[in-house]
DNA sequence: GCTCGTATGTGATGTGGGTCACACCGGATG
DNA sequence: CATCCGGTGTGACCCACATCACATACGAGC
């Protein structure tokens, strides 16, 4: 760890950092002082960057590649949390809780992430307080999500549950292209959503034929498209624009306070 | 809403502000301070103190009764994401990320919350970072609640759900005495257990008798004893102590920043 | 091309638990 | 004390889905 590849990683980092949501709103030189104390770190397809039920108090970021978020039951069965992408942050709670990893970060593809040290980022929350207010509202926007999905596996049909694993993932993975009320996704293994969905990958191969047929998706070689799903599409610039608004706000506090 | 009030509301205020775990870590003057910005009002039992789909900008701090975190599907089915008490805190997902409110927020029995604005809420938290880190912590704490409940709902069985529903209970509510492995807790109606277990309510009085015959758990009157459940027992004196530390870490930082 | 492994479609069968129906019980209220 | 009413126990029935057991389809590598 020489200074000459600490001055490349900054460099590298930096343009990362700034597509980072989670770091919005730290101005530039912000960010290059934050992204000299990050570590880089690969981890091969398929391997466990975090694994439940260690300690931790590392925070990562999603540098290149992808991973899921699971748990898996004594049997052997897997429940999928989230997917990651570029630009993701994880393993929060732990730092923020002290308590152990609730949970497997996966690898899917050669994965790449920045690491921080628990101690670093606190120095960092410390000394912007942006960062603090841009991670409550991270964290907001996942209990919202949880609760919908536990609202769904308590009172809804496969069928719903299946749908609504779709519009997490186009709205998770990113990769739709949002065009209007249709919402194109890489089609995962059957078997993920069903982990998604809480349900088996037998009753996803059946949900997704009829969803078919009833015109609400179609299917290509390794694509799916999914119409008229209403909640997430314009989820993303609504927080946008109500996080531009915060910021503005607090400022105007803060000036009103000095 | 005269001067006279503010003040008394202030004075009796204070006292309940020091037992939300929200404001710990906020100095006597500094509770002072914010009980002065409080509104207080009261909800008949069975109101709807929050309705979900409304919009909100309110922070709500309960006082004195009881209350559940609801949702209903079209068909009348419901389920309960949390039983609130003294001292809770509710209502801060919209203030964060001002979406609508997700959840219902219904009176248990004649309940009094405390009322915050937005924006005074925000002037707070500027004012008192530590008010930050609180809330964090507290968030963190609910997703990992969430991310077991989804985990219960789509690998466990309906009796494994039970069991975690009354662990909650006893975590939640608070009535739990710790008294060892036992934790005892105010009998809720099968139905409200079914709801947060997502079951049905013959199913639970199904599965209460088969516990019962196991000897894992005694019923009395209005009364369970509940013994041997491993999750949430150790888990607040854990969270303090945790949360003390990380203040003291924070504050070594800031000391060291100046 | 063939072969093997992995993802997928789809029928047959079994079952956990939802739903319905009703009995019981205990405490309010007249 | 009778009546009502909310909560509770419990059997009978049924159905959405899990499970099992294959068949098919699609690369990827030789």
């Amino acid at each position: 760890m020489t200074t000459r590849n600490i001055d490349s990683a900054a460099s590298r980092g930096l343009e990362i950092l700034k597509n980072v949501s989670l770091f919005k709103g730290l101005a530039d030189e912000q960010l290059a002082d934050l992204s000299s104390v990050f570590r880089r770190k690969s981890f091969p397809i398929g391997s466990f960057i975090i694994t439940e039920g260690s300690g931790g108090d590392l925070l990562f970021v999603l540098n290149r590649g992808a991973a899921k978020v699971t748990r898996e039951s004594e049997e052997g069965r897997e429940v999928i949390f989230a997917f990651l992408k570029e630009g993701d942050v994880f393993g929060e709670l732990s730092i923020l809780d002290g308590r152990e990893r609730s949970a497997n970060v996966v690898a899917l593809e050669e994965t790449e992430v920045y690491i921080l040290e628990r101690n670093e980022f606190l120095k960092v929350m410390v000394r912007y307080p942006a960062l603090s207010g841009q991670l409550l509202q991270e964290l907001a926007r996942r209990i919202r999500a949880s609760d919908r999905q536990i609202e769904y596996l308590a009172l809804k049909d496969s069928e719903s549950r299946v749908l609504l694993a779709l519009g997490r993932l186009a709205g998770e993975t990113g990769i739709a292209e949002t065009h209007r009320y249709v919402m194109e996704l890489k089609l995962p293994m059957q078997q993920d959503l069903a982990n998604m969905a809480g349900t088996s990958r037998e009753t996803v191969s059946r949900v997704l034929k009829s969803l078919e047929q009833k015109g609400m998706i179609t299917r290509s070689v390794g694509k799916v498209q999914l119409y008229d799903f209403q909640d997430f599409q314009d989820f993303s610039e609504h927080f946008r624009e109500f996080a531009r608004k915060t910021r503005d706000l607090l400022s105007d506090i803060i000036k009103a306070e000095q």
